[in-house]
DNA sequence: AGTTTATTAGAACAAATGTTCATATCGTAA
DNA sequence: TTACGATATGAACATTTGTTCTAATAAACT
């Protein structure tokens, strides 16, 4: 990815410098926090690592903010925060603004292949409707908004309801949701199909 | 711990937005950036805020350090790096340096309701025996150092091969591991129970 | 009615901060 | 030698940023 190697000692000093900076004090340094510490007296003598290390793209090229010498693998982090809903309210809008204030989890989003935290949550399942998938009552599920192919395991809308249904196609190639349990029954959508997202994983806490 | 009830709606939303940012860009906002996200036209509108929350309790109080506002929360955060394992070698001893050199995963642990790290590992469920628990090939499982308790589900030391089973007891009261599994076999260890674990917790991948 | 609290605004200041220009030294490569 | 890159200094500038003071409005409370 990056060949740290091409770095002078000097420069993988500063950039360590950093990197524990932001581990420790959850703050990038400041271009004369960094002086101080290595004892130069002129704010310049660091600029000129910074543009280096930005130049050999180890740190965020963040142009005149305040603390913005972020080490890029700080950025590329997996880490996230995503809402944790009960029930997905209706009509949706991933906005991110429209949720009130859901509880909310952090998950490696990597672990699950998602790029865009931003429209991803969580759903905590309620019910058995799932089972046959081994999708128990209480279990965390990770949704992904990305397109749903046939057989995906989908959060759906119906009725106003959001529940955790298989998606299917039944003789004539409509799509239908398939509860994976013999006692409850394919839903063959009357009107229209809405499909919050995808599920990508699953959190399972033992009580 | 924190009574965030106390807070008013608005303060919550600037908690947010500020924990929110911290997520997102690595960098806690500056005041005035917290300003015009909610469309106010002083710094002084946010100012408030930012008192009431580092009364509270919930903002490091950093006098006078750009972009200083981050939650406290962030301070005590829960994440842990593991162990994740295919199959946990024969004699164990989960001294963690034992493990030559283990892939390590991330979680928060405060989910699974875990103290102690250092004791902690993942490991990769292979086979369907557990199929009856819900718990699928492919999914990783959270295995925590403690007393096994009837009815839990135990990482076993069976034939100096790991293996996930139930732990029950016979009619006689005496300690058998279960597959959860019609197709596999209740084993009666023959000479010695070696337990590595407790499950307190799954993560599973959808392919 | 008076009082408090939450909220917002406007103006202004001092400090912090990123950036640029000019300059100098030292070691190494051409 | 000359040239160049890495390293360092000093001065100066333009923003950015945290902070303070004063003031106004609306809602809730006494």
């Amino acid at each position: 990815m990056i060949q740290a190697d091409t770095l002078t000692d000097r420069q993988r000093a500063v950039l360590d410098f950093v990197q524990n900076q932001v581990e420790v004090t959850g703050m990038a340094p400041t271009v004369r926090e960094i002086q101080h510490h290595f004892g130069l007296r002129s704010p310049n003598s660091v600029q000129q690592y910074l543009v280096a290390l930005q130049e050999k793209g180890l740190i965020r090229p963040n142009h005149r903010r305040a603390r913005g010498n972020l080490p890029i693998e700080r950025a590329s982090s997996g880490w996230t925060e995503i809402p944790l809903l009960g029930a997905i309210p209706a009509g949706l809008a991933v906005s991110s603004e429209q949720f009130s204030m859901p509880e909310r989890m952090r998950v490696d989003l990597t672990r699950f292949r998602v790029q865009d935290p931003g429209t991803t949550f969580a759903l905590k399942v309620t019910g058995d409707s799932m089972m046959g998938a081994h999708i128990m009552d209480g279990d965390i599920v990770i949704i992904a908004r990305r397109e749903p192919q046939v057989g995906d395991i989908v959060a759906a809308l119906i009725d106003g309801e959001s529940t955790l249904k298989r998606l299917d196609r039944d003789a004539d190639g409509n799509p239908v949701l398939k509860a994976e349990n013999p006692r409850y029954p394919t839903l063959v959508p009357a009107e229209e199909l809405t499909i919050q997202g995808v599920m990508v994983g699953l959190v399972r806490t033992t009580r």
